[in-house]
DNA sequence: AAGATCGCCAACCGCAAGCCC
DNA sequence: GGGGCTTGCGGTTGGCGATCT
């Protein structure tokens, strides 16, 4: 495959490649934003002698070949934040990301719809049903903060200072401002919805109040009414190995 | 062992907001 | 002010590897 190189602005023909990225694509464009940065991406895309749209090379660019992207298995800490920060963005992806350092909106919606919907799915309810947002609530957040307590020693608690957040204040800082905090903060900053419908998925009431001590997390259950009835699925093995939870778990919080 | 099905993820598409001339 | 272009976002899809039957 080869790229011949176009006088910058020049017009080019419109066999535009599409679909994977091949690694001489990827050399291009890697070297092409370390010496002239990124930005501009339809000239970019002209100029580096890309057969691509502005739009995939950016696309490529921020999902897979930006030096600080970070790639494999979502940590429990990044669960608690992106369902905590989805709880209270909806879908927007991009700004749940901002929060997750070196995590792509890609990523996170990827995750979403491959674990967690599979998960709505697996209890008969709509994702953005009450119900749903409900056991989000009640179950496998404060099983998502228990686990991570009860990791605290452990590697992951180390992890967790990259991605905490300070979200009970405030618009979104950089993610690189956000690493204050220990697990203990986890703890304060962790912020239950208040209100009923406080997950509000799509709302977009980012400055509000509603920090919350970690220590209420046990006072979520017992779990509301109509909501003790859910009728959980047929948990098979690995069903829920995401670290999330297991089916023992699922079956000790039923007991309440 | 082979075909079928499932799950994950990279990449594309359409749309809207922002920017610039 | 407005029209065109660029950028960014969220939704969707297709391919491929893993798992199941």
């Amino acid at each position: 495959m080869e790229f011949h190189g176009k006088s910058c602005g020049g017009e080019e023909e419109l066999d535009l490649r599409r679909g994977p990225w091949t690694v001489d694509e990827d050399l291009i464009l890697v070297n092409y934003i370390a010496v002239h940065g990124e930005g501009r991406w339809n000239s970019l895309a002209r100029c580096a002698g890309l057969k691509r749209t502005g739009k995939s090379c950016r696309l490529r660019w921020l999902n897979y070949l930006r030096p600080d992207v970070r790639r494999g298995n979502i940590t429990p800490e990044e669960q608690l934040l992106i369902l905590e920060l989805h709880c209270r963005w909806g879908n927007r992806w991009s700004k749940i990301a901002q929060h997750l350092p070196g995590r792509t909106d890609n990523e996170i919606k990827n995750y979403w719809r491959t674990r967690v919907q599979k998960h709505a799915k697996q209890l008969k309810c709509d994702v953005n049903s009450k119900q749903f947002k409900d056991v989000v609530r009640y179950l496998w957040i404060p099983h998502l903060v228990e686990r991570i307590r009860a990791s605290s020693g452990g590697p992951t608690a180390a992890a967790y200072e990259n991605v905490a957040v300070p979200i009970t204040s405030g618009p979104p800082e950089n993610s690189s401002t956000a690493g204050s905090s220990s697990l203990d903060t986890l703890g304060t900053q962790f912020s239950p919805p208040a209100v009923s419908d406080g997950f509000a998925a799509g709302g977009t009431q980012g400055g509000e109040d509603n920090s919350a001590d970690v220590s209420q997390l046990g006072e979520f259950l017992p779990i509301p009414d109509g909501y003790a009835d859910l009728e959980f699925p047929d948990f098979d093995q690995g069903m829920w190995g995401d670290n999330l939870w297991t089916v023992e778990d699922v079956w000790l919080q039923q007991q309440f």
